[in-house]
DNA sequence: AATTCAATACGGGTTTTCCCTTAATTTTTG
DNA sequence: CAAAAATTAAGGGAAAACCCGTATTGAATT
């Protein structure tokens, strides 16, 4: 059952595509590697072999459709198969397109190492989502840019201990408008809950921090 | 009834006190600053005077007594009066025993500035204790060098977005006793609940860690 | 030997967070 | 100007956190 993995690749350029083959044919655990080249051998090769994962690209040279139709039919037509969306630029707007519209299960970088490509497949297999690291940072990034002010305030409170209560009483809002922005952040960092949210906001906020902010401890360890 | 605040300094180094009189003595909702060098002045002056608040030393050149028992005298015959101590050194276990033994209301710096007295003098008349800035943070940092290896893994789950059930899971203990930990933490940190104690925790770590630490961040601001 | 402290665990109750939904108003942006 | 975000708000319910105890064990310290 593990080494059954069947594996269809949907990119134009044919030799990106086949280098992509090769490699992931040298995992024990994959059985079979197809290539598509467009999207309508994409959903022929779909309906004649089953396949668990699609490895789809974002980017084609024609302008009929996009690595984004061409998921949300595949999701449409078979929405346990696992897709995997390859990038060359990450942009947070496609992100969000990707996971919300299209449902898609895993945004790679092209750029990445087949070890880490055979981590996603894995999770993406048990059922979880996969992002790496280096679009995970890009999309940081660009997200924490543009926390709005409110957003920033409803942080701020929170690092300092205060209840979602307290938060709406010195911001004069209601507690369920704060726990709104609560939750908008929830997404904007993709965390889980309030404490993983303080810790990644804490790590940005000292890494983009001003240089000539003084650091306030005594001594170092 | 603002600018009736009665004051007792109890100081065995009569300089400095006289000149915390004088300080204290310049803003207008103080009314009269009495100074006591040694605990039977302090006890005989408390019995005339009503006051609210005792400034008290900790160190004492006599071994006969110090602040500490200076302290647990006086909040035992005047329960409602405010104790402030003020120390050249602060010790994490002085400061333990003047909050649990003493109860005192207030731990500053000598080398606090008048300002900030009068900041601490406002929050205990308020019924808050205060503890300054700089005080805080060597006992924060003696805190942070002993959280238990238990309290840490607790502590790096949590920063993970981990919930306390889950933490016990991979832990392999009881969720009643992640939440001890995580308890145990508030105090050592001096915070209100988890967000606050995994931002403290954040910056602590990061002002901590060794500096060839690589930043993980592609770009700055 | 005695005390302290870290780590373990349980019970019971209150408070807060978190999730789902819907929706109006304002601001920003293309 | 129209579309897209941001900000505001609400109700209901499940889950988690938090607070108050008590208690046992083993290891370290005095």
């Amino acid at each position: 059952m593990d080494n059954q993995i069947n594996i269809l690749i949907v990119e134009d350029h044919l030799s990106y595509a086949q280098g992509m083959q090769f490699l992931l044919q040298q995992n024990p655990k994959i059985n079979e590697v197809n290539i598509a080249i467009d999207r309508n051998e994409a959903l022929a090769k779909l309906e004649k072999n089953a396949v668990q994962i699609v490895l789809l690209d974002l980017q084609f040279d024609t302008t009929e459709y996009d690595g984004f139709t061409i998921a949300k039919k595949i999701k449409q037509l078979y929405p346990e198969i696992k897709i995997m969306v390859l990038t060359q630029h990450a942009r947070k707007g496609h992100h969000r397109r990707l996971f919300d519209e299209c449902a898609v299960n895993a945004y790679l970088d092209k750029k990445l190492g087949i070890e880490e490509t055979y981590l996603a497949i894995d999770e993406v297999l048990k059922g979880n989502t996969y992002i790496d690291k280096s679009i995970q940072q890009i999309l940081d990034i660009e997200e924490f840019m543009k926390i709005s002010s409110r957003e920033r305030e409803v942080l701020e409170e929170l690092c300092e201990g205060q209840i979602q209560k307290q938060i709406a009483d010195t911001l004069s809002i209601s507690p369920k408008t704060v726990e709104v922005h609560v939750r908008n952040l929830f997404k904007k960092f993709r965390v889980k809950n309030s404490t993983e949210l303080i810790a990644r906001y804490i790590v940005y906020r000292n890494a983009n921090r001003d240089t000539n902010t003084e650091m306030r401890l005594p001594f170092k360890k």
